[in-house]
RNA sequence: AGGCGCGUAGCUCAGUUGGUUAGAGCGCUUGCUUGACAUGCAAGAGGUCGGCGGUUCGAAUCCGCCCGUGCCUACCA
């Protein structure tokens, strides 16, 4: 079947994507002779779909296992989905709300119930699409739910391992339960972790609030950004140090509002130099007013509800109140007795909950802890004893310094959906951790308990869940072979964003329950940003769905899904500008293969990406590009005797090198056939040379891919094709398939074919279905067997056939064609005019190379002429050991000119040279190689400006 | 307040242990319906490498300070 005129990446992906995945080959082997090659894919939510940030990350991830899996790992991509706690509860609390309901109408069976049915339908949206990028994840394994889709972190198996887990950690004194201020979701109304809020600055107001003297002689002033917290006050602080306020510490001050008296205390943790130097302690409600208060020995007042409303602690007349109609009734009745001193606009950070946004609130509640200081030790030792590395490796820095600072971890939810907390209660509320109710009652009889127990009702973070998954997907807590294969997995592929939240806490937790690293490296990748270097957000415009640049989208389809969901009309035109703007004829469809090799050309060790379309079209023309090169050989080799089941012979002799006139003269011919016998191979320099090429990029490759250099791997790939393979190699080889012997022209179509061949096993990893697609056809060419390129040999450099000489040839050739190429350009000789040219230097050479010459320079006639160009006014390059003239006529001062603005840059080069090497202190330390190198330099200047010269001079 | 990045061509980015004339893609100029490819070919223009100082025979590269910019962490009422 005849390849497309062009590239059609739609044509090609759907097909090898089924192939691949339908005949298993994804799948690990366990084959003990193999070594095991292992990633972990960070668990996308169910709630989520492909962003660019995934796309980036899994082409990383699988350009590694593809590489990996053809140099004979036995590869294993686990993958699975995340319940995202309180994402998706969110979703369908959405729902409910839609139908007019909230959960607790339902009750909290039936709403699981309903978060189960809606995760089936839903399902993994986003496995699905990452088939589309050509992912070779290893979708059955630990597929439990049989939506070929791994893991689900709340299956059967992963719930049982979570519960575990949990008991163990709580029999080992390293969970623990009790009454701590916690931040609080009011309007989720559950805990979250410090990691779960975000403090922005906002523009806010400070007050200064009188407390007047209990007996009284006189007032304290006070400063706070939170004058309704002060119903909870339990104390004024002042600096012990601080002059200012020495006789008023062990005294009363009246807490307005309330009626309450307060002391005055002396704490270091007062800042004199800030507000008034005095400072209302609210211990119930501020994190450091709670340490405060525990130092001294008060007793914390809690003035809110869980929906962060006045309570009953509060007085009578702000009971009910919201927190922020509380401030407002608080301040004017300050006001009205005269209390306030003053309101000023000022700066502060207000800590938001990352989900609902809605400012946090401290809350003393019941919760239960994860006791970090241990665990975090070990999380240290890990990457400090280079068991673990990261990639770049300056994360390591963030990722100390939040161990160094870890604050116990707060995993209980008042949430539904999630791990029930495995504890159980008795009617004096005695508490009972066990794997089941059963062995609760258990544990309860023993302590001669009966009766009923009561299950807590709180569920884990979800983090929680995650931290566990290096040594859970893999069968933990049962001993399964696959702990010993797979565990530690190679590398982490992941964002930065998340090392706290998971990679922290997965090396803790898999160095504490297994002993070992949960994987060696952790590459750090990049975060996708737009053009600009802007962060992609729906409300801005600026986002890219990874499926549109693969599939393409029309303008008026991307305006209507950018819409969806937004509100605001004023909003909407916004962004309709600015993607009109931004594609005014909507995406074309660049195709998967496009799309990863732009990000693994953008995957340099910086820290964002950011993502340019114009890039992306690069990459897809470098795909029609290869596609194209393929035709060629195809063409060119398809039912032609390629001489693949002949074996080479050792390096024939140095100048047989010579390919026949591209006139073809009968002696030529006649000749070359004799030397090249029936069935024989006769390999040129441009043979040898590509082949010496291939294997430098082999190697780079290799380097690139062991360093997480994608763009590296893509860099080497992509100039080996385009700037040899395509620019020089095939244009050679056209000149030996048309003007050579029959062994030359053999040759060439085996060295046109084998390299081809070999370029579509390096791209692989990086770009799937077009090397399939092309290698299905290539390769049986090309004498290599194999169903599947995914499953063939990766390309290994081999050192010893890296030919020297042939580079140093092919080089002079192609400085020749250049020098030709660039004289007809100045000379503006349109290249459809073939003009003969005169070639003064080593006459063997330029023989040798005439034909090539003549062809890649588009010149009529190739003409050595001894070591002196002829005395003509014609225009003359100089090339190396060659001087080149095109037989035409010209414009005498033009060629002067011409030829002067090269002596001058000449003169230049050579001032430069002759500076350093006159500097005695440069000839003495720079190395020897240095020295030298540059004395060549100058030699070589120096010969060329004097023949620039010697020419100028003939122009008189 | 500390910490971590970044600043190289009009744009997006490479640039190895310091050492030839600092590179690529896109864009730009000029010329080409070249029997693989106009998603292309060929030839060009375009950079005082953010600034100042230091180390060195030699600095885009190493060190210090400054400017600009982005992010992370932290309890300032």
């Amino acid at each position: 079947m005849e390849l497309a005129k062009s590239f059609e990446p739609k044509a090609i992906e759907g097909r090898w994507y089924d192939y691949w995945e339908s005949r298993g080959l994804f799948a690990h082997d366990s084959d003990p002779g193999r070594p095991a090659y292992c990633i972990q894919l960070p668990p996308p939510n169910v709630t989520g779909t492909l962003h660019m940030g995934h796309a980036f990350q899994q082409t990383l991830m699988d350009a590694l296992i593809r590489y990996h899996r053809m140099r004979g790992y036995d590869t294993n991509w686990v993958v699975g989905t995340d319940h995202a706690g309180i994402a998706t509860q969110i979703v369908v609390e959405r729902q409910l709300e839609l139908e007019g309901k909230t959960r607790h109408d339902l009750g909290r069976e039936k709403f699981v119930e309903r978060v189960w049915k809606w995760k089936q339908e839903s399902g993994a949206t986003i496995t699905c699409q990452m088939r589309r990028l050509g992912t070779s994840a290893n979708w059955t394994y630990a597929d439990t739910e049989g939506q070929n889709s791994g893991y689900f972190t709340m299956d059967a198996h992963m719930s049982r391992a979570v519960i575990e887990v949990f008991v163990r950690l709580y029999e080992d004194g390293l969970i623990y339960r009790g009454k701590r201020l916690v931040n609080w979701d009011p309007v989720l109304g559950t805990a979250v972790s410090d990691l779960e809020v975000d403090s922005e600055e906002e523009d806010g107001r400070i007050w200064e609030i009188r407390y007047p003297m209990a007996d009284g002689s006189g007032s304290v002033v006070v400063a706070t950004t939170r004058p309704e917290t002060m119903l909870g006050d339990v104390a004024i602080a002042v600096h012990p140090d601080d002059e200012r306020f020495r006789g008023l510490v062990g005294r009363q001050v009246v807490l307005p509002l309330t009626g309450r008296t307060i002391p005055v205390i002396a704490d270091e943790y007062v800042d004199p130099e800030f507000g008034t130097g005095c400072v209302k302690i609210t211990p119930a409600h501020d994190f450091n007013d709670y340490q405060v208060g525990q130092r001294h020995g008060f007793e914390p007042i809690g003035i809110l509800t869980l929906d962060a409303k006045i309570n009953d602690h509060g007085p009578q007349a702000y009971r009910g109140l919201d927190r922020l109609e509380a401030r407002k009734r608080v301040l004017v009745d300050l006001k009205a007795q005269d209390l306030l001193v003053s309101e000023k606009p000022h700066k502060l950070k207000v800590p938001r909950s990352g989900r609902t946004g809605v400012i946090v609130e401290p809350m003393l509640t019941d919760q239960w802890f994860v006791r970090m200081e241990g665990l975090a030790k070990r999380g240290l030792d890990a990457v400090a004893g280079g068991e673990v590395k990261f990639y770049p490796e300056h994360w390591t820095t963030t990722y100390n310094h939040w161990l160094e600072n870890i604050q116990d971890w707060c995993i209980s939810r008042q949430l539904w959906w999630g791990h029930q907390i495995p504890a159980w209660y008795d009617e004096q509320g005695s508490l009972y951790v066990a794997r089941t109710a059963e062995e609760a009652k258990k544990l309860a009889a023993a302590k001669g308990v009966s009766g009923e127990l009561r299950r807590d009702e709180d569920v884990l973070d979800t983090w929680f869940s995650s931290a566990l998954v290096p040594f859970t997907s893999l069968g933990w807590p049962e001993k399964t072979p696959d702990l010993d294969r797979y565990l530690p997995s190679s590398v982490l592929v992941t964002g930065f964003d998340i090392i706290f939240f998971w990679v922290a806490r997965m090396v803790m937790m898999t160095t504490h329950f297994t002993g070992r690293v949960p994987f060696r490296h952790v590459y750090i990748n990049a975060i996708v940003r737009d053009a600009e270097g802007r962060k992609m957000s729906k409300s801005k415009g600026n986002t890219l769905d990874p499926l549109d640049l693969i599939d393409g989208i029309t303008l008026p389809a991307l305006l209507e899904k950018s819409s969806v969901g937004l509100l605001r009309a004023e909003h909407r035109q916004k962004i309709e500008k600015t993607i009109r703007k931004n594609y005014p004829d909507g995406i074309p469809a660049f195709g998967a293969d496009a799309l990863r090799f732009t990000f693994a050309s953008l995957a340099s060790f910086a820290r964002t990406l950011n993502f340019d379309l114009n890039r992306c079209e690069g990459y897809r023309n470098f795909c029609n590009k290869l596609w194209n090169a393929s035709r060629f050989v195809l063409m060119n080799c398809e039912g032609k005797d390629c001489g693949i089941s002949l074996t080479p012979s050792p390096l024939p002799g140095g100048e047989g090198q010579r390919l026949p006139s591209p006139s073809g003269t009968r002696e030529h011919l006649k000749r070359s056939r004799r030397a090249g016998d029936e069935g024989d191979l006769d390999f040129s320099q441009a043979d040898r040379w590509i082949v010496s090429l291939l294997q430098r990029v082999e190697a780079e490759v290799e380097k690139g891919f062991a360093e997480y250099r994608f763009d590296h791997v893509a860099g080497a790939i992509y100039k080996f094709v385009w700037d040899e393979y395509c620019d020089w190699y095939v244009e050679i080889a056209k000149v030996q398939l048309q003007h050579g012997s029959e062994a030359q022209q053999r040759a060439t179509r085996r060295t046109l074919l084998r390299v081809l061949e070999t370029i579509l096993r390096l791209a692989h990893p990086i770009i799937p279905f077009i090397t399939e697609e092309l290698w299905q056809k290539v390769a049986p060419l090309a004498g290599r067997t194999g169903e599947t390129i995914l499953r063939a040999a990766y390309p290994q450099s081999d050192a010893s056939r890296i030919d020297s000489d042939a580079e140093a040839r092919i080089g002079e050739l192609k400085e020749l064609v250049t020098a030709c190429r660039t004289l007809r350009a100045e000379m503006s000789i349109s290249p459809a005019q073939r003009v003969p040219l005169l070639a003064a230097g080593d006459k063997t050479s330029i023989e040798r190379w005439a034909p090539y010459l003549a062809v890649l320079g588009k010149l009529s006639e190739v003409t050595a002429v001894g070591e002196e160009l002829p005395k003509a006014e014609a225009p003359v390059a100089i090339a190396g050991n060659f001087r080149l003239m095109l037989k035409i006529e010209i414009d005498i001062a033009a060629e002067r000119e011409r030829l002067g603005k090269e002596a001058v840059r000449l003169q230049g080069e050579i001032e430069k040279a002759k500076a350093k090497l006159s500097n005695a202190n440069f000839v003495e330390r720079a190395p020897a190689a240095v020295v030298a190198q540059e004395k060549e330099r100058l030699a070589n200047f120096t010969g060329t400006l004097e023949k620039v010269k010697g020419h100028l001079d003939r122009l008189k």
